[in-house]
DNA sequence: CTTAGTGCAAACTGTTTGCAGAGGG
DNA sequence: CCCTCTGCAAACAGTTTGCACTAAG
């Protein structure tokens, strides 16, 4: 299983990496479809799962109803517009009191975490702001 | 809008209490099924969705392709078993050093945060140990 | 050349919805 | 009696897969 570095792949790589975001499978195939219009979907679903199961990028266990994807493959958290549904990265100092020592909980062997915040984004703050002007 | 309490509604519900679980539509579907076997599965989802609503239980916001219900609607994390997808309550001191002040990270306004840790559950451990002893 | 990768369409999984009829309050 | 809820089937969204063809190495 040798790992062939065709177009497509690179530029689904390269749309994700531009993007600095964390890209639904369909959103990247809206954007690389610009430059190769003849790309079908399942391609990206499958490089997707390809460059990520290679750890070339990561898949994101996160709320939502689409799998996003993440050109950042240190680890790091992430937070989620309750408005927009777009997801950032946050990095913080990542330690809970106590659980991170307690190896396991309820006969559980924890292998690891994620803290996913939620909130409202920059752009969606200014919107609702607007909003609130025009209501009153 | 009142709610009414329905036989089907008054299953689910008291299906789910007893499973002290987090189960999927599908899961609770089953079990309700036994005693009320021409329920239909639109009728577990539509009554899931106004539960929740209604706060009378909790719907998950965590990884995994199908949503799932938690009969306890107290603020709380979970934990996700990798092997078996089960899903645990795990209580431990919410404190995130720093970041509960900081009001807002990246220009985005925090609501929230759930942790959600994953590991290895009592009876998949106990599975994987004797595959271990197997193979040696 | 070989075999991983592609485009297409069709299948699949989980969830939602329109509708006519049932039953809770 | 009203209007929420039900069962059914059909629609829907996101993702995966079988197949014959293409192209990377």
């Amino acid at each position: 299983m040798v790992l062939r570095m065709t177009n497509q792949r690179e530029m689904i790589l390269k749309e994700l990496r531009a993007s600095r975001q964390h890209l639904t499978a369909d959103e990247l195939y809206a954007r690389v479809k610009k430059s190769m219009p003849r790309i079908s979907l399942a391609t990206v679903y499958r490089n997707l799962e390809t460059l990520s199961a290679a750890g070339i990028i990561a898949k994101l266990e996160i709320s939502g109803r689409q799998k996003r994807f993440d050109y950042n493959i240190v680890e790091h958290d992430h937070i989620y517009c309750l408005r927009c549904h777009r997801v950032d990265n946050i990095t913080f100092d990542r330690e809970l009191s106590g659980v991170s020592t307690k190896e396991s909980a309820g006969g559980y062997k924890i292998t690891g975490y994620r803290v996913e915040f939620v909130g409202i984004c920059p752009s969606c703050r200014k919107k609702l702001e607007k909003n609130k002007e025009n209501a009153s």
